[in-house]
DNA sequence: TTCAATTAGTGGCATATGCCACTTTTGTCG
DNA sequence: CGACAAAAGTGGCATATGCCACTAATTGAA
């Protein structure tokens, strides 16, 4: 039993860890489905809510998300009329990004179902468990990985 | 100190999945760029490499992803005269798949370069505390969670 | 004050993933 | 055998993410 693995299980981190992504992506996603939003979409709109009007590095920050990714991503519910951004008073640089009044109505619809499909999956897996897989990931997430650079440059 | 939330963690198990995700990918990505391979075709590569002449279901099915998201993410790797597909002899609706010598020397390379952040990561988390995450997120994706039907039809 | 370095975003390009509609093959019945 | 349901992929369309090159706005020196 050394030998065999089960297909599609390799020792790769990142390759376990995209592949549980996929699946309790899609999950999720069925549960949002009535709402129109995707996951991702919803816990974009969540983490504007939550912050103060914060500014598109910041989201990307907290989300360790590429910032122009980020960009891209908004698009959509700025087009939806979910969000909408607006320049920062002191630094023109810096846009700032909000949840439009229909964007919190979205958020407060797509939160129901989210709940749902929260809670039939701490059912499964136990709310203990799933707070501390949460922290393990988000600990992964914080390491601050970096491969060492070929020459250490000065 | 309950209330309080550090900026970007959010309860979700999916948001927090995704967040690691995407951490955890620019790690292996960075580490797998000399080979020009990204870290979702290298496991892919992978994939294919520890089965034998698998068809696209297959694949498909041990990655859990779509099959025709894996349809997509395999042109690249063929045009790139890395994999290549063959009709099975059987059942000319299925589909196998292969890899090229071309494909085997590139796994090969990048393997290379993998186990050096397959060992970083290991190293900052411990091999014990990795292999524990990886089973508990490979039980995750194998929960087969289903979202209760809106009616339960007939 | 003026100009170089830095910071915050944007746009283009490429891959990653999913869903849905459709085509080709099989497999099953009557 | 012929009509139909099921299985395996393909293509189109849309979102998710990243990297890179570039622009605009600031900051920090000389």
């Amino acid at each position: 039993m050394t030998e065999a693995r089960k297909p599609g299980f390799s020792d790769c981190n990142n390759a376990t860890l995209r592949r549980a992504a996929r699946s309790l992506g899609r999950f999720y996603d069925d549960a949002l489905a009535p709402s129109g939003l995707k996951s991702t979409q919803f816990g974009l709109i969540f983490q504007i809510h939550i912050s103060d009007e914060p500014a598109m590095g910041t989201i990307a920050e907290a989300l360790i998300m590429d910032l122009s990714a980020l960009g891209h991503t908004l698009k959509p519910l700025i087009r939806d009329g979910y969000v909408e951004t607006f320049a920062d008073k002191d630094d023109r640089r810096v846009k700032r990004v909000r949840l439009t009044p229909r964007g919190q109505a979205k958020l407060d619809e797509a939160l129901k179902l989210w709940s749902v499909a929260q809670r039939q999956f701490e059912d499964k897996v136990g709310a203990e468990q799933a707070a501390k897989l949460r922290a393990a990931l988000d600990a992964v997430a914080d390491l601050n990985l970096e491969m060492p650079a070929a020459a250490p440059s000065l």
